[in-house]
DNA sequence: CGATGTGGTTGCACTCAGTGCAACGTGACC
DNA sequence: GGTCACGTTGCACTGAGTGCAACCACATCG
């Protein structure tokens, strides 16, 4: 199914502003990079800047669309009788595959305390999917439920927080399953 | 042992600031209130707010310094050998008791959700004395170190999260009891 | 007690993030 | 070919956050 063209373009300015704004911030830094650089980069307006991201910092860790989509596809097709944790382990260890272009950039910019703040806040967009997933999961314990989207979370962040950018991305696909299984066995 | 009068000074211009920043805020909302009208509720000057503030929302959820050395004193006092998870678990409820004060601003605030990631930005900073005595406990396996960080602030924002304004604050410290037995037992 | 030093406070000027608005240009649709 | 919808752009504006230099109050020492 090929995509308006409207949306197509749309999808590609997208692109170049996010590559643009990875590229600029990896070279010079956060604070080192203004708006309009960015934009420049990209060969669009300021203005068109904000059309894409509401903040500079969503530049550089917001999903990319399709991303969101394949998290919603990944979550509908996967087979929950086995439990939720179990599930969402299977989800999660899929998603990540496939995340390796953005990867070793980003996790090389949290190394700055104050962009760990902002790569964390781009976590919570992405997990709305999940949130609905887990909210129809299980109905009647809403507590479980928020609880269990935290973990993942928490998973997820040690697991980038752990791998070296200089690892393997393979690597940190294994961490998040480490993860996973750590959390499902218990602190006990 | 009295502060010495330099001190006392700072944290009471410290503690003025965020009652007037609480006060404004959850009156007319984030967005409604600037810098210039809580510096001037506060009595000090615009460029003294930011001597005692890094940001805006610093002044809504960052930690009064009397709590980290509470933190701090909890984890020096508590015994780990039942495990960091039991130790854990008893200094989070300890600490979270006695949080009155700000909980149900900040509750309310946090219905919003861009505040929610300001919130959770906030928490990385006090969790700075935690990570450092996981640190010590698991001197060897940093990466379980991290996990159980990270899974405790998942316990600490799932019960914020689940807590209601309109409950009562100590309610909100057996959530947060109830969230650490839950991952005690394992998500399998 | 008076001189000196240290550190928080203040005002000023500046950069830059983010927003509202109106004009424009280009695909979509009849 | 006309018109409609929608992303793009420029412009002007608010407000967050910072560097700097002057200022003031508490502290220290002779």
């Amino acid at each position: 199914m090929p995509l308006p063209v409207r949306e197509q373009q749309r999808r590609e300015g997208w692109a170049a502003v996010q590559s643009a704004a990875l590229q600029l911030v990896s070279e010079r830094g956060f604070d080192a990079v203004t708006v309009d650089d960015i934009a420049a980069a990209a060969g669009v307006s300021r203005r068109t800047f904000f059309n894409h991201f509401p903040t500079k910092a969503a530049a550089l860790f917001n999903p990319h669309p399709d991303d969101a989509d394949q998290l919603a596809q990944l979550l509908l097709a996967v087979d929950a009788a086995a439990g939720v944790w179990p599930a969402l382990r299977a989800v999660c260890v899929d998603f990540v595959r496939g995340q390796d272009r953005v990867l070793r950039v980003r996790r090389q910019l949290v190394e700055d305390a104050e962009l760990d703040a902002y790569h964390r806040t781009a976590h919570l967009h992405v997990g709305q999917a999940m949130d609905r997933w887990l909210a129809a999961q299980l109905p009647d314990d809403p507590f479980t439920a928020r609880l269990v989207a935290e973990s993942a979370g928490a998973v997820l962040m040690t697991a980038f927080l752990a791998w070296h950018p200089d690892d393997d991305p393979a690597r940190f696909v294994e961490l998040v399953g480490r993860g996973f299984d750590l959390v499902a066995h218990g602190f006990s």
